[in-house]
DNA sequence: TCTGGGGTCCTAGGACCC
DNA sequence: TCTGGGGTCCTAGGACCC
């Protein structure tokens, strides 16, 4: 018999506070107090908000020519939003974290799961270490962070709802040190559409059924949620009452599939600027294939129109495959555009288009073809490699194919970008 | 004039096979 | 006259996430 216990796990959600509007913060003081978005591509939506903006009743996604009005009024600034600069920060936050557990899951750009329960003593406890994790990040990247612990991931994920909401948490929030009493009244009190998991169709449909806050989905019955849900749920609800059901993701799977699209930033209506765009896309998505050495077997491609217009609509795609999987830049885009041409209209306005690779396998796994001739797959990799070694040096676009044009005229707006203070030195900033 | 982009997982149902 | 049923694989679509 074994008289080793293993710890119940415990898990940390750590995550930065209205991220790009942070990031922007952190190179621009100035900004700290004054009400501003990021827009999204185009500058098309706000998809970051300061409290003070979130504090007008600006919601998550908002049309920035929807809100000018708001936005003079209230002398809201917008800046384009600078990926570059926010995928650097998210590396820097990441980095930081890995000091305090090695077992951490980088979950989306802002968001990191940990397991903390082998090494939060060390700290003094999960509380202390939230507290350390979030001065040494502040005083590391300039970046403020919230941290919610729980035994579970959906429960650290309210227990971090909690300590963003709520002042008196300062910052951190660990669920196993509140009370159970006022863990219930914590609970009772949010809507169910919060919990991690529930969006907005469920959470309509849970409303039905009587459900309305994350306490009565907690005291759901599992296989009635099942029932109504599919496992999904059942996993949720059993989440919710601390039986651990979602594992740390701590190693990175390669992509399944690899997207590259973009919004125009006018109307494209001839077929030449859709082969531009699209060469200039693939271009993109390949030099992700090649990051996670993969090779593709298939793309996708895809127009539209611009779906809020009234004019006549035509959204096409197609798939097409490719003889044999590969990362060759030239080769998938020549199977784009060629896909392009079957489905392309004349006579629309089209708004949108993109590509996505799928059917990808890793590179040194994949089956030779009988057709494969070693010296030519190995020239291609040189050219690939070569390629890849100069965009990273010197930019993305320096080296790219022909068939991507050169005006561009098509490009998105994006008109006010702050610089890329940490990854270009002409654009680092300067101290005075 | 102006409305983002990139992912994952699950399920239902059809195709196909024996 | 009688015209099965179960298993597997694949795909499209729906739901979710940030």
């Amino acid at each position: 018999m074994s008289t080793v216990s293993t710890p119940a796990p415990q898990f940390a959600l750590v995550d930065v506070n209205n991220f790009y509007v942070s990031c922007e913060r952190a190179f621009k003081p100035r900004l700290e107090g004054i009400p501003m978005v990021v827009l999204s591509n185009n500058d098309g939506c706000a998809v970051a908000r300061s409290n003070e903006v979130k504090a007008l009743g600006v919601k998550m996604g908002t049309p920035w020519f929807k809100m000018k009005d708001l936005a003079r009024e209230h002398r809201i600034q917008a800046f384009s939003s600078n990926y570059t600069l926010y995928g650097d920060m998210s590396n820097r936050v990441v980095q930081i974290l890995r000091d305090f557990s090695p077992d951490t899951e980088v979950y989306s750009i802002d968001e990191s799961f940990l397991r903390i329960e082998t090494v939060a003593h060390l700290y003094g406890g999960a509380i202390a270490m939230g507290q350390q994790m979030r001065e040494r990040i502040k005083q590391w990247t300039g970046l403020p962070v919230c941290v919610g612990v729980g035994p579970t991931k959906t429960l650290a994920k309210f227990a971090n709802h909690l300590a963003k909401k709520n002042p008196e948490f300062e910052g951190v929030c660990d669920l196993h040190a509140i009370p159970r009493p006022d863990r219930v009244r914590w609970m009772s009190g949010i809507e169910v559409g919060e919990v991690w998991g529930v969006g907005g169709r469920i959470a309509r449909r849970l409303e039905v059924m009587g459900i309305h806050t994350v306490l009565e989905l907690r005291n759901a019955s599992p296989k009635e949620m099942r029932r109504h849900f599919g496992v999904v749920m059942e996993r949720t609800c059993n989440e919710l009452r601390g039986i651990s059901c979602l594992a740390l993701d701590d190693i990175v799977q390669p992509k399944q599939q690899i997207m590259s699209s973009r919004s125009f930033g006018r109307p494209v209506e001839t077929i030449e600027e859709l082969r531009e765009s699209l060469a200039s896309y693939l271009s993109r998505a390949a030099a992700k294939l090649r990051t996670q050495q993969s090779v593709s077997a298939a793309v996708y491609v895809f127009i539209q129109t611009n779906r809020f217009n009234k004019d006549e609509q035509y959204n096409a795609g197609l798939t097409v495959p490719m003889p044999e999987p590969t990362d060759n830049t030239l080769t998938l885009t020549a199977a784009a555009l060629a896909g392009l041409e079957v489905i392309y209209r004349s006579g629309y306005r089209y708004k949108k288009a993109g590509v996505m690779l799928t059917l990808l396998s890793d590179k040194q796994a994949r089956q030779m073809s009988i057709f494969d001739h070693a010296a030519v797959t190995q020239r291609s990799t040189q050219l690939m490699t070569a390629l890849d070694m100069i965009n990273r040096d010197y930019g993305h676009g320096t080296v790219r194919s022909g068939a991507s044009g050169f005006t561009q005229r098509w490009a998105m707006r994006n008109q006010n970008r702050s610089p890329r203070y940490t990854t270009r030195w002409d654009e680092l900033p300067i101290v005075y």
